[in-house]
DNA sequence: GTCTATAATAAGATAGAC
DNA sequence: GTCTATCTTATTATAGAC
């Protein structure tokens, strides 16, 4: 049942709202760029634009969760591992020219007031991607609060470091966040 | 020359743009917000919408940069200004219910691949607040290189706490990011 | 499953009067 | 400085054919 025009809607959708955000992105638009038949949207899509915005932040997120688990758990060292994982994530932004970053940022912060469905998908996916974080740090030693903690921080200031270089064309951010994440967690006490 | 309309104007369309970002804000909302004319807008703004977002940008981050210039040279402390800059923000986006935080992201993000003009400001607004943080740390001791990082992180994990709080419409990370950037700046070496 | 046509609405912007 | 009216062009969504 995994209708391959649906998935190609969805791929689509989730590579415009990284570029141009919510409310910017046209049904039109995503029609075009997905190269898929017009009649098939609201086929596939009954609830329009709204569903289409949830399923491809849980499509983006579910894809950035399985990525981050696989590429933090490639190093054991948890310092080095968040390190790897911020500066790769700085060179991505490079190679695409500052145009990416953030695949749900735009989408959280346009409809957290007026689309509690989207909003919802949103949190959902900043949650997991936490989760990993988290998991790999008490599997690291790190009491479960102190874990948390650090958890936060590193998702939060990826987040940020992400819009902050995307804006100023400039990976200088993010490669200092990527520094200072390893510094923090290489001198944080683990209980 | 400072008109009441025009700055009516440019606050109504900043806190708008803060709620629902930049393409869900039409003229008309701005114009019935800041309860000014509706000949004025194209008056004053003769570029229109996109002259309305790069002024408002700028309004909103110069006095964001005001504000925290003043709350961080309070304390002496470094890493107890920062805690205490970022646990404040914590508690003002509970009051205001989750719907703000982070007033330019949204637009930064939108408009960061399709207007020049509104990127620049974006951008400039984020350096003039990152340099107030750096200046407190050089001030503190820390080294123009160290300073420099530590301002960084503290400047992105910030901003993307302020989007992870807004969304999950939780405090939580946003005080554990203030938690942790005091532990960090106190464990930071000066050189 | 997919098509076209179109409804219904709202957007940003401009012209010309006053 | 401000007004109204209007142009042009999008948008989301639906109806009905095939």
């Amino acid at each position: 049942m995994t209708s391959e025009t649906r998935q190609k809607i969805l791929e689509a959708a989730s590579n415009l709202f990284e570029l141009q955000g919510y409310h910017a992105t046209g049904l039109n638009q995503i029609v075009d760029e997905s190269k898929t038949p017009r009649g098939s949207l609201y086929y596939y899509f009954p609830d329009g634009k709204e569903e289409i915005a949830a399923e491809a932040v849980t499509l983006r997120m579910s894809e950035a969760i399985t990525h981050t688990y696989q590429l933090i758990n490639q190093v054991d060292d948890p310092a080095e591992a968040i390190y790897e994982m911020i500066f790769k994530a700085s060179q991505k932004i490079i190679e695409q020219g500052y145009c990416t970053g953030a695949p749900i940022a735009a989408i959280a912060l346009e409809t957290s007031n007026s689309n509690e469905r989207i909003r919802q998908a949103c949190a959902q996916g900043y949650e997991g991607l936490q989760d990993v974080i988290r998991a790999k740090l008490v599997l690291s030693g790190f009491s479960s609060q102190i874990a948390a903690t650090l958890a936060a921080t590193v998702a939060a200031s990826m987040e940020g470091a992400m819009i902050l270089s995307r804006t100023q064309q400039n990976p200088d951010i993010l490669i200092q966040v990527a520094a200072q994440m390893r510094i923090m967690i290489q001198t944080a006490s683990k209980s």
